[in-house]
DNA sequence: AGCACGCCGACT
DNA sequence: GTCGGCGTGCTC
């Protein structure tokens, strides 16, 4: 029985629509149409995108209440049915709409763009023709080309049925297509054509006994003319005695494909073996079985990655290969695509909305056999996975931090289990939650103790900056880094100097009475950017003059406080003016390459110090380093949020590890206020183990995760009181909702209460059983929702930043 | 989101 | 009396 109905997931994300709507496929489509396909319908007054999540031959709904699908989209489809069944299940994790979801998992080119065009059908105004119409009978409409009172004066003659409104659905980018044929695949008649074919007509003969062996399949006619050596017009024929029929393929542009240096297969230590051979014991068994592979910056995780993906290769299945946007440098991809070639695909946030859909494609075709990418690459649409890797994996950089709120980890794992196949989560400093599933058997804990090559885990220093700066002048270095510095300097030896500045920023204070100016929209205190002589607010873009007087009380002494790279590079310079310094900071990488840019100047020797935020923290392998030092520990230790020590001890080793790769040993010097804190003892011993289980403790006492599920609720209004009560009203209705043992802190105003004009409160869950607090927060989201004016709520479940 | 439907104030 | 203001609710 064919299918007549299909169930459409609509383009317009409210709680209200987030369901299949019903809709007739029309006789000429049922053949066509597939799952997965988009397509555009009428919805209410107008015509809407629209993706078909499900064929059926039976409805509840009578036939008056349904409508036909206006038009297909897409000549194959552009979800499979296995992303199709994973934005349901995103759907209700992430408490987004399901047409977000479907959006999300496809390149921008995909989005509809809805063009209007207003036509006259009756008599109207001679102004009105002349003025708005410019004399035509019909015009595209943007709501930009026209004032208030045109707009109005349409909207009247649109109900007076006097001009018409269409609206068409095209592709956000322009997909080109070419033409092309489809082969008929009834072998009877064509045999039976061939049979009765006169014995003078051998091109046609040619052109059948082609499709003969080609049965069904598609080709592009240029491809067909260069095979074949024949003009259009015997294809035209072709077409018309039904052999062949016309049709319409996408045009790729030619993939860009460097030449790249073929790379060895190392050899893997006995460690390295080990855990290869498990990822290839389980794959070979097709088990969905999550591994964690625990493995000491250094210790070759990439190597057991890539030999792992080989094996599964060969097994003709393909790899999905996850990495932080801050590790797809070029000297990785030119690793993978060394051992790989060129059926790597690459997806990074460096293409352009062209070149990511090319990519795409590629994939979706099944070009590619291993798709490196970043965050958004989880949902690359390969359909024939062997292995997940998701290396860093504790990186928060996984879960993204506006809606949808999708963590690429979990994905990954829905994906493998999906499967039946090994996914292995890479870490040095593992997350804490990871960690403790591999304590409770769910992963597996594959471990790497041993650096590549001989090399030994650095000393670590720490040095305690309240005594350097009891004894002398404010200054970022103390006296035993600088003697490091110096002698660095000397031998020809580079160095790495980290700032940290996780929520921290220089800034101007007086220091008579503490005034620090902040900007007037989000009430922060406003960055200092020597480059422009300007205060800046990171959030709003807000720009002022520095002020030589203090608002407050009048006083001229107010100066600079805090530490930004720029005031670190001056006094670096003033402490060594011989050494050539890189600064690396959001400033100076903004340009795309430029950041690559700086790391070859440095791998070439051609500078002596790297200064840098965190973001020199990760990756970076240069032999020549011998020096590490972490200029300000703490900063991040001080944050509002439970993961604070978590993330100090994650960026201290990660950083660490950046020195002495080679055969010279390396030295790391940590400045910090709080030399006896634990999570900086810890990474100084290089013991994650030891801080894992100091960790745990503080989680378990705290009831924070990975003991507790987290889930923060954010609201924000433009007006203070508003939010503030509205968060009242949501949080005595959970207290009343929720079951006893949920423990709900707040609401209160977040760490940045005030962004882009508007005021933030949240509230936070901690609970431990879900099922019940799903349902509560669905029912939460949709009452947001209903409820009017300004007030905007999301919900954000294991939220990585408290920011 | 958009668009229609519907119920109240100020106007040719 | 009608036009048009925006509040309310629905869209297969």
């Amino acid at each position: 029985m064919t299918k007549q109905f299909a169930q459409i997931i609509v383009d317009v994300p409210t709680m209200q629509t987030n369901q299949p709507y019903t809709y007739i496929v029309p006789q000429n489509m049922v053949d066509s149409l597939m799952l997965g396909m988009r397509v555009t319908v009428p919805f209410g007054a107008r015509q809407v995108m629209g993706f078909v999540v499900g064929l059926i031959s039976q409805t509840e709904l009578s036939e008056e209440q349904l409508r036909p699908i206006t038009k297909i989209l897409d000549l194959t489809p552009v979800i499979n049915t296995e992303l199709l069944s994973l934005s349901s299940y995103l759907a209700e994790e992430t408490f987004a709409f399901r047409i977000t979801i479907l959006q999300t998992m496809l390149p921008s080119a995909f989005k509809a763009n809805y063009e209007r065009t207003i036509k006259i059908i009756d008599e109207v105004d001679e102004d009105v023709r002349e003025r708005i119409f410019k004399g035509l009978d019909e015009i595209p409409f943007k709501s930009s080309d026209f004032n208030d009172t045109d707009i109005a004066m349409l909207l009247k003659l649109r109900r007076q049925h006097k001009i018409e409104v269409t609206i068409e659905v095209h592709n956000k980018v322009k997909i080109k297509t070419q033409l092309a044929y489809q082969f008929s695949n009834d072998i009877a008649f064509l045999e039976e054509e061939l049979e009765g074919l006169n014995k003078s007509a051998k091109k046609q003969k040619i052109v059948l006994q082609f499709i003969l062996g080609h049965l069904g399949e598609t080709w592009a006619k240029k491809e067909l003319q260069e095979v074949l050596g024949l003009s259009n017009e015997i294809f035209n024929q072709a077409a018309i005695k039904k052999w062949l029929k016309k049709t319409q393929v996408e045009l790729l542009r030619d993939p860009f494909r460097s030449e790249v240096q073929p790379t060895e297969l190392l050899k893997l230590n006995q460690q390295q073996q080990e855990a290869y051979e498990q990822v290839v014991g389980a794959s070979d068994t097709h088990k969905f079985q999550p591994f964690l592979l625990e493995g000491i910056t250094g210790s070759g995780k990439t190597e057991v990655y890539l030999q792992a993906a080989q094996h599964v290769f060969e097994q003709e299945k393909t790899v999905l290969f996850l990495v932080p946007e801050i590790a797809l440098t070029p000297q990785m991809v030119r690793r993978v695509k060394g051992r790989f070639g060129a059926q790597t695909a690459v997806l990074h946030s460096g293409l352009s909305d062209g070149e990511r859909y090319d990519e795409w494609r590629r994939i979706e075709r099944g070009d590619v056999k291993i798709v490196v990418g970043a965050r958004s690459a989880v949902f690359a649409p390969l359909d024939n996975i062997g292995l997940i890797i998701v290396d860093e994996e504790h990186e928060t950089t996984y879960k993204q931090s506006d809606n949808p709120r999708y963590d690429a980890r979990k994905i990954a794992l829905w994906r493998g289990d999906y499967y039946q196949i090994p996914v292995v989560l890479g870490s040095a400093t593992p997350s804490l939650e990871s960690r403790a599933r591999a304590q409770k058997g769910i992963y597996e804990l594959l471990t790497l103790t041993e650096r590549a090559g001989d090399a030994k885990l650095p000393s670590v220093q720490i040095i305690d900056m309240k005594e350097t700066l009891a004894q002398g002048p404010e200054t970022n270095f103390s006296n035993e880094l600088r003697i490091q510095l110096i002698d660095r300097l000397e031998k020809g030896e580079q160095t790495v100097l980290m700032l940290n500045r996780r929520g921290f920023s220089s800034f101007v204070m007086c220091r008579d009475c503490g005034y620090v100016p902040c900007d007037p929209n989000c009430n922060l205190a406003m960055t200092l950017h020597m480059d422009t002589h300007t205060l800046k607010c990171h959030y709003c873009g807000h720009e002022e003059s520095i002020p030589t007087v203090c608002a407050q009380c009048g006083s001229n002494r107010i100066r600079y406080y805090g530490t930004g790279t720029e005031k670190v590079e001056a006094e670096l310079h003033e402490l060594l003016p011989k050494a050539r310094v890189i600064r690396m900071d959001q400033d100076t990488t903004r340009k795309k390459g430029s950041m690559d840019r700086m790391l070859q100047k440095f791998g070439n020797h051609e500078a002596d110090i790297l200064l840098g935020t965190q973001m020199i923290a990760k990756g970076l392998d240069f032999p020549d380093v011998t020096l590490v030092g972490v200029l300000n520990a703490d900063t991040s230790l001080g944050l509002p949020d439970f993961h604070a020590s978590e993330r100090t001890f994650q960026l201290l080793t990660q950083v660490s590890g950046r020195a002495g790769r080679a055969q010279k040993p390396g030295e790391v010097f940590v400045q910090t206020f709080n030399p006896q804190h634990y999570a900086i003892a810890y990474a100084q011993k290089h013991d994650y183990e030891g801080f894992y289980r100091q960790e745990m403790a503080i989680r378990h006492a705290g009831n924070y995760a990975p003991y507790y599920y987290t889930v923060q609720i954010q609201a924000s209004h433009s007006e203070e009181n508003q939010v503030a009560m509205q968060m009242l009203k949501v949080a005595h209705w959970l207290r009343l909702h929720a079951d006893k043992n949920v423990i709900i802190l707040g609401p209160s105003p977040k760490p940045i209460a005030k962004m882009r004009k508007r005021y933030y409160f949240q509230i936070i869950l901690k609970f431990k059983q879900r099922h019940e607090m799903d349902k509560l927060l669905q029912e939460l989201q949709y009452r947001a929702q209903k409820a009017k004016g300004d007030l905007q709520l999301s919900i954000d479940r294991d939220p990585v930043s408290f920011m």
